[in-house]
DNA sequence: GCATCTATAGCCATAGTGGATATACTATAG
DNA sequence: CTATAGTATATCCACTATGGCTATAGATGC
């Protein structure tokens, strides 16, 4: 019996948080307040991931294989012993793929509509 | 004094219902039903929304001026009673093309960071 | 007669989120 | 020395959006 990983699509749509998040984790293993930074500096600002929504988000996804913790630490001299470092897991990239395809297609449908991604 | 109308940015990030019936309307004027069709029809079936959601979403959304209640109906023999035509508002047009851009960003950033719109 | 489709609408439970709060260590400014 | 801000994780509460169910009701089809 082959054990079968869970279909990426059945994830769909993510949580905003959730993609987020495996966007930050996707370059490399950052822990949570690193996570928070790297939403912000991306949208510029315009979005702040609350540290509530955070840990939450974090847990489902520890639950659900799309992230694991890892055991790498950076030297001491460079690390904090409070931080969990978080890794994407081969599921979590799996499910980030579908993701990017399924707003894709969404964003087709609004340009497709006259929604053209121009001026206000 | 002039009356401001809002700044469509305020809106984001639009809920996901909000975003598809501001499609579904964008082509032309719709009754509810045809915009739960049009949902369906667009993304293959892969999202049907629920009649809860979608009448809770119209309410929402006539109250913001995203949408109005047209008083234009189709010939009687075209037409059934029970119906209720929505259209779109400049400012809801206005909140749509916000939307496309901001998730034209966040696809971006995907991509950016290796999640191609390949296949899964 | 009964099921299905069309059409709108309300109710309830759940999921995701933001904001506040708690804890605690570090760095900087006054 | 002390106050403030930043780093870091975590929990709690309230709110919003959503799905599913139910109600109502006329039309169509078997």
């Amino acid at each position: 019996m082959i054990e079968k990983t869970p279909q990426p699509e059945s994830f769909l749509p993510l949580p905003p948080a959730t993609f987020h998040i495996l966007i930050a984790v996707a370059e490399e293993d950052r822990h949570g307040y690193a996570i928070i930074q790297d939403v912000e500096v991306r949208t510029g600002g315009a979005l702040r991931l609350s540290a509530g929504t955070l840990y939450r988000s974090i847990q489902r996804m520890l639950e659900q294989g799309l992230l694991v913790e890892t055991q790498e630490r950076p030297a001491p001299e460079w690390d904090d012993e409070r931080r969990r470092y978080y890794r994407i897991t081969p599921l979590g990239a799996r499910v980030a793929r579908a993701e990017t395809r399924r707003l894709a297609g969404l964003l087709k449908m609004a340009r497709d509509r006259g929604f053209a991604p121009g001026r206000a």
